[in-house]
DNA sequence: GGACCTATTTATAATTG
DNA sequence: TCAATTATAAATAGGTC
């Protein structure tokens, strides 16, 4: 018979977990806790939600809600200049020159599963721009623990 | 004395919440769990974490960490092609390249302040996009409940 | 790695001030 | 609006298989 061991959860202090076993174990659950504490947020309350999560020195995992090609005119109902994101514009100047970025950039625009891992990680360096970007835009944008409590800041 | 009601939370339904003083209430209640998780997960496991929320017709909300300027060099560390979001690259072709490619998107690359909400939307969408990509690239991409039971896919 | 278990902590819906 | 309270649902640490 062997010893029965206490299992209930510990209180979790705020700090890396050293062991990598358990690091590895939490990050799969919290990770999923996260997508679906972001989905809850999608479902009941309408709003878009994109989540990057990239694990140290590993393959990212994404949250994201509403696919784009879905809700691609949703908001953008005006006619725009080119994008990254958006190829479709009529006007022909407009192409070529978004042609001509393409071929600059074909290692960025091209299938994600064709690049190694140092472009992948400028992907998610720009990504982070734009997060930065976006932030700067919007409010609310951190949160941090300082004063005993919680704060959007 | 007034009719004591009940308190304590209910059980949540994953639907869309109808009234919308308690969409709203509960969307920033939902939406700064979400970012604490976040923070939790980056803090307890050294993920890096990346989130956009957009509430219906708002301004967006995000969180992100680390910030790109204190580890612009933790992951990519070899000489690497021009980017949205590397413009310290040392060959002059590349630079002028890159010159070229800020001129063709100024609106894209200049202080989201200035930008108007169609820009805005589409910066948003050229992120959804990134997600998309990293998305595709990445594990786990999904979450949903299909089985009575919450199910990454 | 995953699925399940259980004790407990944590998040939060509804209400009050 | 916005913070605090409280009852309760939900998340999860640590364990087993």
């Amino acid at each position: 018979m062997s010893t029965r061991l206490i299992k209930g959860r510990k209180s979790v202090c705020l700090a890396k977990i050293e062991n990598k076993n358990n690091r590895q174990v939490s990050f799969s659950k919290r990770r999923n806790g996260v997508f679906k504490k972001a989905n809850e947020l999608v479902v009941m309350t309408g709003a878009e939600v994109g989540i990057i999560v990239f694990p140290l020195g590993n393959k990212p995992y994404s949250f994201g809600h509403p696919n784009v090609n879905e809700t691609i005119d949703k908001y953008v109902c005006e006619e725009r200049p080119p994008s990254l994101s958006s190829p479709g514009i009529d006007d022909n100047k407009l192409k070529e020159k978004n042609k001509n970025l393409e071929n600059q950039q074909e290692w960025f625009r091209g299938p994600i599963e064709k690049m190694n891992y140092t472009e992948a990680s400028i992907l998610k360096e720009g990504l982070e721009d734009l997060l930065l970007k976006v932030k700067n835009y919007g409010t609310e944008c951190g949160y941090g623990y300082e004063t005993g409590k919680w704060k959007a800041k």
